[in-house]
DNA sequence: ATTTTTGCAAATCATTTGCATATAT
DNA sequence: ATATATGCAAATGATTTGCAAAAAT
């Protein structure tokens, strides 16, 4: 999970001007640690009276998934969140119950890929892991049917 | 990929009446081998003026995802698409040229994600490994950059 | 006969776009 | 000064819903 600091650093690094809204979008990102959609990121600056319109914030998000900052996720339910993280390339475990999302190392899963890839004949350009479940404290608050 | 003989089989068997149009949609879904999208099996539909509404398409792709006869893909540009598929849970390697889909045996995945659960602290209910690339056919076209 | 399913059109929800204005460089 | 970025409201696209009519059991 970047730092405000650190998103705003990115659209600067990549050449995009240092706004008031992407700012806000920095602060309103690196202040979360589970995932959001685009209209519930619009809603919390709406909350704190950010003045963000809409498209900003549809915008913005996308150049911070194309710089890397935030990724896409699509939720089981359909819809489309993101998650802000720090390395480029690398996969989430989601909590179903909180939206708590963590990076998760990625023991093996380039080899999985090459053998899939040998397996299948494709040339494998990119891929995606999606994993849902329930961390740690939400697992321990449903105290039934487990360990 | 199954036929449209399971399909409907699969409606049958999970208490839903068969009726013409589910007989369609078993029809356009058994004859495909890539995936599509909601409105696309619509498009196909009407070219075959086999009459079935846009509402229908959609219940019955739900249904059919619920039963398993179909898995959700994300692609990559955030569209929603299906593919036919027979075994209740794996992957699939999708073309990003041609569309077409394969399903992937499960070569790891399963010890892999239960390497991550542990990791994670986790626990794992569902996960989503979505692979795209180049398909064999398309791959020999790309007669360009590589092996 | 009764219940499920359908098609339609309207409603809803998500995302994108045009454009005049505001802002960073 | 100049180019980029913004907000708005309208446009677009995808999916869902209400409901009376049609079809399956």
């Amino acid at each position: 999970v970047p730092s405000a600091e650190t998103i705003l650093a990115a659209f600067d690094g990549a050449g995009y001007r240092l706004t008031e809204p992407r700012r806000a979008m920095a602060g309103l990102i690196g202040a979360r640690a589970d995932h959001f959609t685009a209209e519930e990121l619009l809603a919390t600056s709406r909350g704190q009276r950010l003045g963000l319109g809409r498209a900003t914030v549809f915008r913005s998000l996308d150049i911070l998934a194309d710089l890397g900052v935030v990724e896409r996720l699509d939720l089981p339910t359909g819809a489309h969140a993101f998650v802000a993280c720090d390395r480029p390339h690398h996969h989430h475990v989601v909590c179903s119950s909180c939206g708590a999302a963590t990076d998760v190392p990625d023991q093996g899963l380039d080899e999985l890929v090459d053998r899939l890839a040998a397996s299948s004949g494709y040339r494998i350009d990119r891929h995606r892991l999606e994993l849902f479940g329930l961390c740690p404290t939400c697992r321990a608050g449903a105290l039934r049917d487990e360990d």
